[in-house]
DNA sequence: CTTATATCAGTTACACTGAAATGT
DNA sequence: CACATTTCAGTGCAACTGATATAA
Protein backbone atom coordinates (compact mmCIF):
# COMPACT_ATOMS: atom_id res chain seq x y z
CA UNK A 1 0.00 0.00 0.00
CA UNK A 2 1.29 3.21 -1.18
CA UNK A 3 -1.82 5.08 0.54
CA UNK A 4 -0.95 5.56 4.04
CA UNK A 5 -3.23 8.03 6.20
CA UNK A 6 -3.39 11.55 4.51
CA UNK A 7 -1.17 14.48 5.24
CA UNK A 8 -2.99 17.62 6.85
CA UNK A 9 -2.06 19.35 4.40
CA UNK A 10 -0.84 19.04 0.45
CA UNK A 11 2.65 18.00 0.10
CA UNK A 12 3.08 19.56 -3.66
CA UNK A 13 1.36 23.03 -2.57
CA UNK A 14 3.92 23.26 0.03
CA UNK A 15 7.43 22.09 -1.53
CA UNK A 16 5.84 24.92 -4.36
CA UNK A 17 6.04 27.65 -1.74
CA UNK A 18 9.88 26.98 -0.63
CA UNK A 19 10.56 26.38 -4.45
CA UNK A 20 9.10 29.95 -5.61
CA UNK A 21 10.70 31.19 -2.34
CA UNK A 22 14.73 29.91 -2.68
CA UNK A 23 14.56 29.12 -6.33
CA UNK A 24 12.16 30.69 -9.00
CA UNK A 25 9.34 29.96 -11.59
CA UNK A 26 7.22 26.90 -9.77
CA UNK A 27 4.62 26.30 -12.10
CA UNK A 28 6.75 23.58 -13.66
CA UNK A 29 8.18 21.43 -11.07
CA UNK A 30 4.59 21.84 -9.28
CA UNK A 31 2.85 20.35 -12.46
CA UNK A 32 5.41 17.88 -13.70
CA UNK A 33 5.29 16.52 -9.49
CA UNK A 34 1.65 16.34 -9.89
CA UNK A 35 1.54 14.27 -12.86
CA UNK A 36 4.31 11.66 -11.50
CA UNK A 37 2.03 11.29 -8.68
CA UNK A 38 -1.82 11.54 -10.27
CA UNK A 39 -0.19 8.33 -12.79
CA UNK A 40 1.14 7.04 -9.69
CA UNK A 41 -3.12 6.66 -7.78
CA UNK A 42 -4.11 5.93 -11.29
CA UNK A 43 -2.35 2.94 -11.98
CA UNK A 44 -2.79 1.77 -8.09
CA UNK A 45 -6.78 2.20 -8.51
CA UNK A 46 -6.25 0.26 -12.34
CA UNK A 47 -3.83 -2.31 -10.82
CA UNK A 48 -6.31 -3.05 -8.13
CA UNK A 49 -9.35 -3.19 -10.10
CA UNK A 50 -7.45 -5.24 -12.57
CA UNK A 51 -6.07 -8.05 -10.33
CA UNK A 52 -8.88 -10.27 -10.27
CA UNK A 53 -8.73 -10.59 -14.12
CA UNK A 54 -4.63 -11.37 -13.72
CA UNK A 55 -3.83 -8.56 -15.88
CA UNK A 56 -2.22 -5.22 -15.51
CA UNK A 57 -2.96 -2.02 -17.38
CA UNK A 58 -0.03 -2.49 -19.63
CA UNK A 59 -1.98 -5.70 -21.09
CA UNK A 60 -4.98 -4.56 -20.71
CA UNK A 61 -4.18 -2.29 -23.03
CA UNK A 62 -2.77 -4.68 -25.84
CA UNK A 63 -6.25 -6.19 -25.63
CA UNK A 64 -8.29 -2.94 -26.06
CA UNK A 65 -5.29 -2.32 -29.01
CA UNK A 66 -5.90 -6.20 -31.06
CA UNK A 67 -10.39 -5.71 -30.25
CA UNK A 68 -9.74 -2.02 -31.82
CA UNK A 69 -7.82 -3.21 -34.92
CA UNK A 70 -10.00 -3.67 -38.21
CA UNK A 71 -9.26 -7.32 -38.66
CA UNK A 72 -8.35 -8.41 -35.32
CA UNK A 73 -4.68 -8.94 -35.79
CA UNK A 74 -1.93 -6.93 -35.42
CA UNK A 75 1.95 -7.09 -35.52
CA UNK A 76 3.58 -6.78 -32.58
CA UNK A 77 6.21 -4.29 -33.82
CA UNK A 78 2.20 -2.19 -34.38
CA UNK A 79 1.57 -2.84 -30.65
CA UNK A 80 4.62 -1.15 -30.01
CA UNK A 81 4.51 1.88 -31.86
CA UNK A 82 0.56 2.42 -30.84
CA UNK A 83 1.50 1.96 -27.38
CA UNK A 84 4.95 3.40 -27.51
CA UNK A 85 6.18 1.00 -25.53
CA UNK A 86 9.38 -1.25 -26.27
CA UNK A 87 9.53 -4.08 -28.52
CA UNK A 88 10.95 -6.51 -26.03
CA UNK A 89 8.14 -5.42 -23.64
CA UNK A 90 6.25 -5.97 -26.38
CA UNK A 91 6.72 -9.53 -26.55
CA UNK A 92 6.84 -10.02 -22.92
CA UNK A 93 3.58 -8.58 -22.81
CA UNK A 94 2.22 -11.05 -25.42
CA UNK A 95 4.26 -13.84 -23.71
CA UNK A 96 2.14 -13.39 -20.43
CA UNK A 97 -1.46 -12.80 -22.29
CA UNK A 98 -0.35 -16.08 -24.50
CA UNK A 99 0.19 -18.01 -21.26
CA UNK A 100 -3.07 -16.62 -19.55
CA UNK A 101 -4.77 -17.31 -22.82
CA UNK A 102 -6.13 -14.49 -23.84
CA UNK A 103 -4.45 -14.14 -26.72
CA UNK A 104 -2.74 -16.26 -29.78
CA UNK A 105 0.50 -15.50 -31.94
CA UNK A 106 0.47 -16.38 -35.85
CA UNK A 107 2.85 -15.66 -38.18
CA UNK A 108 2.49 -13.30 -40.66
CA UNK A 109 1.97 -15.18 -43.73
CA UNK A 110 2.79 -12.11 -46.14
CA UNK A 111 6.25 -11.51 -44.42
CA UNK A 112 7.16 -14.50 -42.27
CA UNK A 113 9.27 -12.03 -39.45
CA UNK A 114 6.61 -10.58 -38.58
CA UNK A 115 4.19 -12.06 -35.90
CA UNK A 116 0.45 -11.47 -35.43
CA UNK A 117 -0.83 -11.16 -32.41
CA UNK A 118 -5.14 -11.59 -31.50
CA UNK A 119 -7.79 -11.88 -28.67
CA UNK A 120 -8.63 -15.17 -27.98
CA UNK A 121 -12.14 -15.88 -26.97
CA UNK A 122 -11.54 -16.16 -23.68
CA UNK A 123 -9.68 -12.18 -24.43
CA UNK A 124 -12.55 -10.82 -25.52
CA UNK A 125 -14.70 -11.88 -22.68
CA UNK A 126 -11.95 -10.70 -20.23
CA UNK A 127 -11.31 -7.60 -22.20
CA UNK A 128 -15.28 -6.76 -22.19
CA UNK A 129 -15.69 -7.55 -17.91
CA UNK A 130 -12.38 -5.62 -17.62
CA UNK A 131 -13.63 -2.80 -19.11
CA UNK A 132 -16.74 -2.24 -17.20
CA UNK A 133 -14.84 -2.77 -14.09
CA UNK A 134 -12.58 0.28 -15.35
CA UNK A 135 -15.77 2.30 -16.53
CA UNK A 136 -17.28 1.33 -13.35
CA UNK A 137 -14.46 4.00 -11.23
CA UNK A 138 -14.31 6.03 -13.97
CA UNK A 139 -10.92 5.30 -14.81
CA UNK A 140 -9.90 6.57 -11.55
CA UNK A 141 -11.05 9.92 -12.67
CA UNK A 142 -14.64 10.43 -10.75
CA UNK A 143 -13.23 13.17 -8.96
CA UNK A 144 -13.74 15.46 -11.98
CA UNK A 145 -16.41 17.01 -14.34
CA UNK A 146 -16.47 16.35 -18.02
CA UNK A 147 -15.36 19.78 -18.74
CA UNK A 148 -12.48 19.48 -16.53
CA UNK A 149 -11.15 16.30 -18.17
CA UNK A 150 -11.72 17.77 -21.68
CA UNK A 151 -9.66 20.62 -20.59
CA UNK A 152 -6.60 18.66 -18.71
CA UNK A 153 -6.96 16.55 -22.08
CA UNK A 154 -6.33 18.88 -24.38
CA UNK A 155 -3.44 20.58 -22.28
CA UNK A 156 -1.48 17.21 -21.97
CA UNK A 157 -2.42 16.61 -25.67
CA UNK A 158 0.38 19.94 -26.55
CA UNK A 159 3.13 17.72 -24.57
CA UNK A 160 2.35 14.54 -26.39
CA UNK A 161 2.87 16.49 -29.70
CA UNK A 162 6.37 15.35 -30.14
CA UNK A 163 4.42 11.65 -30.44
CA UNK A 164 2.58 12.56 -33.59
CA UNK A 165 2.93 15.00 -36.86
CA UNK A 166 -0.88 15.71 -37.07
CA UNK B 1 14.40 4.30 -26.42
CA UNK B 2 10.27 4.48 -26.02
CA UNK B 3 11.15 7.60 -28.69
CA UNK B 4 11.15 6.04 -32.28
CA UNK B 5 9.60 7.61 -35.25
CA UNK B 6 6.29 9.77 -34.89
CA UNK B 7 3.03 9.03 -35.88
CA UNK B 8 1.25 10.53 -38.28
CA UNK B 9 -1.99 10.51 -35.95
CA UNK B 10 -2.67 10.92 -32.44
CA UNK B 11 -3.18 6.93 -31.56
CA UNK B 12 -4.97 8.59 -27.90
CA UNK B 13 -7.43 10.49 -30.43
CA UNK B 14 -8.04 7.49 -32.64
CA UNK B 15 -8.52 5.37 -30.19
CA UNK B 16 -11.15 7.75 -28.16
CA UNK B 17 -12.93 8.17 -31.63
CA UNK B 18 -13.39 3.72 -31.31
CA UNK B 19 -13.97 4.02 -27.48
CA UNK B 20 -16.96 6.45 -28.01
CA UNK B 21 -18.20 4.31 -31.23
CA UNK B 22 -18.17 1.18 -29.39
CA UNK B 23 -18.48 1.92 -25.53
CA UNK B 24 -19.28 4.88 -24.39
CA UNK B 25 -18.12 8.42 -22.98
CA UNK B 26 -14.27 8.15 -23.92
CA UNK B 27 -12.90 11.13 -21.47
CA UNK B 28 -11.65 9.44 -18.74
CA UNK B 29 -10.56 7.00 -21.02
CA UNK B 30 -8.21 9.24 -22.79
CA UNK B 31 -7.38 11.63 -19.92
CA UNK B 32 -6.07 8.65 -18.10
CA UNK B 33 -4.29 7.35 -21.21
CA UNK B 34 -3.12 10.91 -21.42
CA UNK B 35 -1.89 11.31 -17.80
CA UNK B 36 0.41 7.68 -18.09
CA UNK B 37 1.71 8.63 -21.60
CA UNK B 38 2.88 12.21 -20.34
CA UNK B 39 4.41 10.65 -16.94
CA UNK B 40 6.07 8.70 -19.53
CA UNK B 41 7.51 11.33 -21.76
CA UNK B 42 8.42 12.94 -18.69
CA UNK B 43 10.48 10.28 -16.85
CA UNK B 44 12.28 9.47 -19.25
CA UNK B 45 13.84 13.71 -19.99
CA UNK B 46 14.29 13.53 -16.25
CA UNK B 47 15.98 10.51 -16.26
CA UNK B 48 18.12 11.54 -19.48
CA UNK B 49 18.70 14.83 -17.78
CA UNK B 50 19.66 13.29 -14.57
CA UNK B 51 21.91 10.30 -15.99
CA UNK B 52 25.51 12.58 -15.75
CA UNK B 53 24.78 13.32 -12.01
CA UNK B 54 24.31 9.21 -11.16
CA UNK B 55 20.32 9.87 -10.07
CA UNK B 56 17.11 8.79 -11.03
CA UNK B 57 14.17 11.59 -10.35
CA UNK B 58 13.13 9.59 -7.08
CA UNK B 59 16.23 10.39 -5.80
CA UNK B 60 16.58 13.57 -6.75
CA UNK B 61 12.76 13.97 -5.00
CA UNK B 62 14.49 12.98 -2.10
CA UNK B 63 17.17 15.36 -2.16
CA UNK B 64 14.99 18.22 -2.98
CA UNK B 65 12.73 17.43 0.31
CA UNK B 66 15.89 17.24 2.76
CA UNK B 67 17.21 20.76 1.69
CA UNK B 68 13.24 21.72 2.23
CA UNK B 69 13.69 20.76 5.87
CA UNK B 70 13.98 23.33 8.12
CA UNK B 71 16.16 21.23 10.11
CA UNK B 72 18.49 19.44 6.87
CA UNK B 73 17.54 16.13 8.72
CA UNK B 74 14.33 14.05 8.15
CA UNK B 75 13.37 10.61 9.41
CA UNK B 76 12.87 8.13 6.63
CA UNK B 77 9.26 7.63 8.03
CA UNK B 78 8.48 10.99 7.03
CA UNK B 79 10.25 10.90 3.45
CA UNK B 80 7.60 8.00 3.06
CA UNK B 81 4.91 10.09 3.90
CA UNK B 82 5.97 13.06 2.19
CA UNK B 83 6.78 11.31 -0.86
CA UNK B 84 4.02 9.00 -0.71
CA UNK B 85 6.36 5.94 -1.50
CA UNK B 86 6.80 2.70 0.47
CA UNK B 87 8.98 2.64 3.63
CA UNK B 88 11.45 -0.18 1.68
CA UNK B 89 11.68 1.91 -1.17
CA UNK B 90 12.69 4.72 1.22
CA UNK B 91 15.67 2.61 2.70
CA UNK B 92 16.49 1.50 -0.79
CA UNK B 93 16.59 4.51 -2.34
CA UNK B 94 18.87 6.08 0.90
CA UNK B 95 21.05 2.76 0.58
CA UNK B 96 21.74 4.18 -2.91
CA UNK B 97 22.32 8.10 -1.94
CA UNK B 98 24.74 7.28 0.31
CA UNK B 99 26.46 4.87 -1.44
CA UNK B 100 26.97 7.93 -3.75
CA UNK B 101 28.08 9.83 -1.08
CA UNK B 102 25.32 11.98 -1.55
CA UNK B 103 23.45 11.80 1.87
CA UNK B 104 24.45 10.50 5.40
CA UNK B 105 22.52 8.27 7.80
CA UNK B 106 22.49 9.14 11.50
CA UNK B 107 20.11 7.75 14.36
CA UNK B 108 17.76 9.69 16.07
CA UNK B 109 19.12 10.17 19.53
CA UNK B 110 15.50 11.17 20.80
CA UNK B 111 13.90 7.93 19.35
CA UNK B 112 16.39 5.43 18.44
CA UNK B 113 14.05 3.51 16.35
CA UNK B 114 14.63 6.04 13.72
CA UNK B 115 16.57 7.27 11.79
CA UNK B 116 17.10 10.20 10.35
CA UNK B 117 18.75 11.19 6.59
CA UNK B 118 20.77 14.64 5.80
CA UNK B 119 22.71 16.00 3.09
CA UNK B 120 26.22 16.20 2.49
CA UNK B 121 27.78 18.80 0.77
CA UNK B 122 28.84 17.18 -2.25
CA UNK B 123 24.62 16.03 -2.21
CA UNK B 124 24.48 19.94 -1.98
CA UNK B 125 26.01 21.15 -5.04
CA UNK B 126 24.82 18.04 -7.10
CA UNK B 127 21.48 18.75 -6.11
CA UNK B 128 22.09 22.56 -6.90
CA UNK B 129 23.27 21.49 -10.32
CA UNK B 130 20.92 18.67 -10.84
CA UNK B 131 17.74 21.60 -10.17
CA UNK B 132 19.52 23.72 -13.24
CA UNK B 133 19.42 20.96 -15.39
CA UNK B 134 15.63 20.69 -15.13
CA UNK B 135 15.25 24.03 -14.67
CA UNK B 136 16.91 24.21 -17.83
CA UNK B 137 14.42 21.79 -20.20
CA UNK B 138 11.42 23.86 -17.94
CA UNK B 139 10.77 20.41 -15.99
CA UNK B 140 9.42 18.53 -19.92
CA UNK B 141 7.03 21.26 -19.65
CA UNK B 142 8.27 23.84 -22.28
CA UNK B 143 5.79 23.05 -24.75
CA UNK B 144 3.09 24.95 -22.36
CA UNK B 145 2.35 28.51 -20.83
CA UNK B 146 2.15 29.62 -17.37
CA UNK B 147 -1.21 29.64 -17.27
CA UNK B 148 -2.07 25.84 -19.17
CA UNK B 149 0.37 25.04 -16.62
CA UNK B 150 -1.85 26.47 -13.45
CA UNK B 151 -5.22 25.47 -14.94
CA UNK B 152 -3.39 21.69 -15.65
CA UNK B 153 -2.43 21.57 -11.99
CA UNK B 154 -5.68 22.98 -10.52
CA UNK B 155 -7.56 20.05 -11.88
CA UNK B 156 -5.03 17.34 -10.96
CA UNK B 157 -5.42 19.01 -7.57
CA UNK B 158 -8.54 17.66 -7.43
CA UNK B 159 -7.87 14.22 -8.50
CA UNK B 160 -4.73 14.02 -5.50
CA UNK B 161 -7.41 14.99 -3.27
CA UNK B 162 -7.33 11.72 -1.55
CA UNK B 163 -3.83 12.44 -0.41
CA UNK B 164 -4.59 15.41 1.82
CA UNK B 165 -7.38 16.99 4.22
CA UNK B 166 -6.97 20.25 3.57
C1' DC C 1 2.57 -6.58 25.61
C1' DT C 2 1.55 -3.79 21.58
C1' DT C 3 3.09 -0.59 18.37
C1' DA C 4 6.38 2.02 15.45
C1' DT C 5 10.56 2.19 12.63
C1' DA C 6 13.73 0.46 9.63
C1' DT C 7 15.73 -3.28 7.25
C1' DC C 8 16.24 -7.62 4.65
C1' DA C 9 15.00 -11.32 1.41
C1' DG C 10 12.58 -12.35 -2.37
C1' DT C 11 8.96 -11.40 -6.13
C1' DT C 12 7.00 -8.89 -9.93
C1' DA C 13 6.65 -5.44 -13.65
C1' DC C 14 8.69 -3.09 -17.07
C1' DA C 15 12.24 -0.25 -19.46
C1' DC C 16 16.55 -0.74 -21.32
C1' DT C 17 21.04 -2.65 -23.89
C1' DG C 18 23.31 -5.79 -26.77
C1' DA C 19 23.22 -9.73 -29.38
C1' DA C 20 21.24 -13.23 -32.15
C1' DA C 21 17.97 -15.65 -35.39
C1' DT C 22 15.17 -15.25 -39.19
C1' DG C 23 13.24 -13.29 -43.21
C1' DT C 24 12.74 -9.34 -46.90
C1' DC D 1 24.27 -7.08 -48.93
C1' DA D 2 21.67 -3.95 -45.75
C1' DC D 3 17.58 -3.78 -43.24
C1' DA D 4 13.36 -5.13 -40.51
C1' DT D 5 11.19 -8.00 -37.06
C1' DT D 6 11.22 -10.63 -33.15
C1' DT D 7 13.37 -12.93 -29.43
C1' DC D 8 16.74 -13.86 -25.75
C1' DA D 9 19.97 -12.87 -21.96
C1' DG D 10 20.99 -9.87 -18.67
C1' DT D 11 20.73 -5.18 -16.05
C1' DG D 12 18.50 -1.46 -13.41
C1' DC D 13 14.80 0.62 -10.99
C1' DA D 14 11.09 0.59 -8.04
C1' DA D 15 6.84 -1.24 -6.33
C1' DC D 16 5.25 -4.96 -3.43
C1' DT D 17 4.88 -8.93 0.51
C1' DG D 18 6.35 -11.07 4.52
C1' DA D 19 9.55 -11.51 8.09
C1' DT D 20 12.79 -9.74 11.49
C1' DA D 21 15.42 -6.70 14.81
C1' DT D 22 15.20 -2.94 17.69
C1' DA D 23 13.24 0.49 20.48
C1' DA D 24 9.29 3.23 22.43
Amino acid sequence: MTSSAPLPFDPIDRAGELWAERIGDDSAMRLATSIMRVQQLLLADFDRVLKPFGITFARYEVLVLLSFSSTGQLALSKIGERLMVHPTSVTNAIDRLVDAGLVQRTVDVADRRRVLASLTDEGERVLKEATAALNGIDFGLGALDEAEREQAYAILRTVRARDFTD
